[in-house]
DNA sequence: TTCTATCCATAGATAGTCTATATATCGGTC
DNA sequence: GACCGATATATAGACTATCTATGGATAGAA
């Protein structure tokens, strides 16, 4: 029996950059505002989100800063770079055009 | 740089399922139709589709026979199961609600 | 003190896609 | 006859991304 998964391949980074537009968060905050957002639809796990983000720090699109939180716990803030904005605006252009395609072919009787 | 994949990865599946709705097609031909309805936009390369095809044989979604072409070429055609139907609707339902999913957190400003 | 929620991180398994390669044949052209 | 492009199937190996499982740490509540 196949899994289902928990989100579409090839679109985390996708959800991770989109989120730090709105404001730096740390890890932990991305992942549930990704849930929040999405409705409890979406669900990153760590052994998702962590690598993810070393990607994102590695390609130069976010950078990070440890921080306290509201609550006084050490965590990194995550925030995006200029490179980064530019990143997303890319990956959304191409995973619209993907959507579309898809939808191409699911449509047509 | 990052490449710009041929599709979303975990929709092949559900492309081959709805593609064969249409017809009993062969490998080739499921190739190009997903092309040609998606406008260029998704191609499936051979090392894609091949591996698919026999993901879809194992899970007893579709059933092949070897047959010949209108221009008498052999070639092994590929017809929906009743349960490759049930489980094309399985596959749309959760692509769906990810990408309502994905759309609310890529929205919210 | 124990428990829960918050927070980071990695190793290893798994799955899916892509690159590259091999094989074969039909029909048309040089 | 030789060659070439399009059609057609298939697999091995590389690569990437995600998931499972695990480990550790701390704040605050019970």
């Amino acid at each position: 029996m196949p899994r289902k998964p928990d989100l579409l391949p090839g679109t985390l980074d996708l959800l991770i950059l989109k989120t730090l537009t709105r404001a730096p968060l740390h890890g932990y905050g991305i992942a549930q505002s990704i849930k929040q957002f999405s409705e409890d639809v979406l669900t990153v796990e760590e052994g998702s989100l962590y690598p993810a983000l070393q990607r994102l720090l590695l390609r130069g699109w976010v950078k990070a800063a440890w921080k306290r939180t509201e609550t006084n716990r050490r965590a990194r803030y995550y925030t995006l770079t200029i490179a980064g904005r530019k990143q997303l605006g890319i990956e959304l252009s191409q995973f619209e055009q993907m959507i579309a395609a898809i939808g191409h072919v699911l449509q047509k009787a």
